[in-house]
DNA sequence: GTGTGTCATGTAACCGATTACACGATTTGA
DNA sequence: TCAAATCGTGTAATCGGTTACATGACACAC
């Protein structure tokens, strides 16, 4: 009835535990002989080795933690696919904490997992989360993922933002727009601000006004937002919206207007979720590959727990890796002006459109 | 340097091991001093209690693994979040194993997972994998999540894919179609099949000739299928389609024909996911409330485990869950006939539709 | 034949928590 | 005043692996 030890297969197979241990971990002397019958006796008792057992006399868990902010869909699934597949390479398992909106919670599901995982992601789009997670992960190896700035001083994967939004103004400038806005995230979320941040200098580069609505990174702000600058006293004939989900409801609230896109208003978002190719028009918005991204992670935390195992401590200079945001075009926004001329339709664009259905690279 | 274990608590708060873990776990009876001393000396020197010492006494993990297909998404990250959220209320951690695509994969992943977690989570749409969990889990506790009919020998949770296709034709009917046609899953995954059964059931009770084309869940099949039945010489009024994402390409590939949906045609998908109530017209279909069901399964094998620990076996008749799909009505259907007279505009798909926008219930 | 080395295998200590049982101190009741 | 009950705490066995070290068999060299 009780799922069978090590030592039953041991007496089953008429070896030592020792000689069991060794079969069953490929590595040592063992005859091949031997070997064969220990096999065969653990097939048949069914036995499967006791993690917890296991994990306490080599102190290591081979599982790895995740914390996971509230945000939920396409980005969260995505970059958890990339992660498992990384991580079934190296021999890792997975636990998965998500909905922490909050640092408090972030802060308990940490505590919760110290002691079963060997290294942990945290997510953490909130501002102070970041110093949070040095307070308490403590000696373990943690891989911060977040969007701000690399002042971190943990070792950290971000999303260059800030570049992003620079290509996004950048491409609305090179496709004629003059008076471009920018739809906001939420205050308090880095990858937001960042985002704001990489507006505001474009603008400013370019010797343009900037004029910035906030929205909360859901369709409905977008929508309302969008609604916003129609109202407001001057004309816009482009809009960099902090993310795709935004950008969409914008999309609708023009259309709803009868506002042309991209004719009347060119719309850039941010993410390209795979709703951003199935609107119409396709929306141009600024690529993350995200299960590329995941599996980069896991890599380097993997890397760190080895690290630490084999006496350093950690990289002396915790590295930050930047992932560039690749710009998508699709036909909410112009050709470029250089290539209007090129052809009456529109080519480079619907080349990067039907370049964008299929998801991921 | 190395982390504190609790002799070092107990030689820090001058007490017995016991005691610590006597006053750390809670339960037992400490005097009111000594708790607070322990809880003192366990703060200042970071002690974490390590879970596989834990476990291996108490021959508990608790930890629940979930065994996930390749299929990503929105329906996975909506799962893992309802069970996550419950998981942590019952006090269990969650270990994922995604993308596995065949049985094989799925084996493998269960196999690797046994021994270190009391219970699992089966999502399987290949056919023949139920029999495989029945096969590798022995005497782990299982939660089957599949779309077929509940010919299991485990406790599943299903979805109602039958019912749902019916209500679908049902609602189609009540808005005046008479030719409907259906563009199918892939064959050999249990949602399509269910799917299709109900169609041609519905078909067949409304003395209606049917009409399959067969895709493969993806927005790219729906689009083909769609194109396949304007092409074929009989003209359709109606479709329903395997999922939303298929329904999302037959949209397309309609809009670009130039026959509009619904009054040239009308549109049903499956799922509800979030796109389906962005996508213009919105589109009606068959909601699953996920993070709900991933709530449910997630107390369903709590349940289980508890009762295995206090000494019955299991159910002795495993039940199998239904999930009841929900008919959200969104404008790429006409209103039902009913309703047509009662204004000028669409009163009861309009409102169908704002109910829809935001997300889960 | 004895010594030395190699190699497969066995013995037993250890990892860190839980908990049955033991123990001593205090309270309660007759 | 003594026996019994109650209660807080300590001691040590236990869970199931891993692995350093011990052991014994055998080969080879002298």
């Amino acid at each position: 009835m009780k799922p069978a030890t090590i030592r039953d297969v041991a007496r089953h197979a008429q070896v030592s535990v020792a000689s069991v241990s060794r079969a069953l971990n490929g590595s040592d002397t063992v005859t091949e002989e031997t070997r064969k019958r220990i096999l065969e006796s653990a097939e048949a008792l069914q036995y499967v080795p006791h993690s917890g057992a296991r994990s306490l006399s080599t102190s290591k868990t081979n599982t790895l933690g995740i914390i996971l902010p509230d945000l939920y869909g396409e980005f969260f699934s995505e970059l958890i696919r990339g992660m498992d597949l990384a991580a079934r390479e190296h021999g890792y398992h997975l636990i998965v904490s998500s909905s922490h909106d909050d640092a408090d919670g972030a802060a308990t599901a940490i505590r919760s997992m110290r002691g079963r995982v060997d290294g942990l992601f945290v997510l953490s789009p909130q501002i102070d989360s970041a110093n949070l997670a040095t307070a308490m992960a403590g000696r373990l190896p943690v891989v911060l993922m977040h969007g701000g700035a690399g002042e971190s001083t943990l070792p950290s994967i971000v999303v260059d933002n800030n570049g992003g939004a620079h290509a996004a103004v950048d491409h609305l400038l090179a496709t004629g727009c003059r008076s471009i806005a920018h739809i906001a995230g939420p205050a308090g979320n880095l990858e937001a601000e960042a985002r704001l941040a990489g507006y505001l200098e474009a603008m400013a580069e370019a010797g343009l006004e900037p004029h910035v609505v906030e929205g909360d990174f859901n369709q409905g702000s977008g929508h309302e937002s969008a609604q916003a600058l129609m109202k407001a006293g001057r004309r816009f004939d482009g809009v960099f919206c902090g993310n795709d989900m935004m950008a969409i409801g914008a999309l609708l609230a023009f259309q709803e207007a009868g506002v042309r896109c991209p004719e009347d208003i060119a719309v850039v978002g941010f993410d390209d979720v795979p709703i951003a190719a199935l609107v119409r028009p396709g929306l141009t918005t600024l690529r993350i590959r995200i299960a590329e991204t995941g599996r980069r992670a896991l890599q380097r935390l993997v890397s760190q727990i080895q690290a630490a195992h084999a006496g350093r401590a950690s990289d002396p200079v915790p590295t930050c890796e930047v992932v560039r945001p690749e710009l998508v075009i699709r036909s909410s926004t112009r050709a470029a002006a250089s290539t209007i001329r090129a052809a009456d339709g529109r080519p480079s664009a619907l080349k990067a459109s039907a370049q964008g259905e299929n998801q991921d690279g």
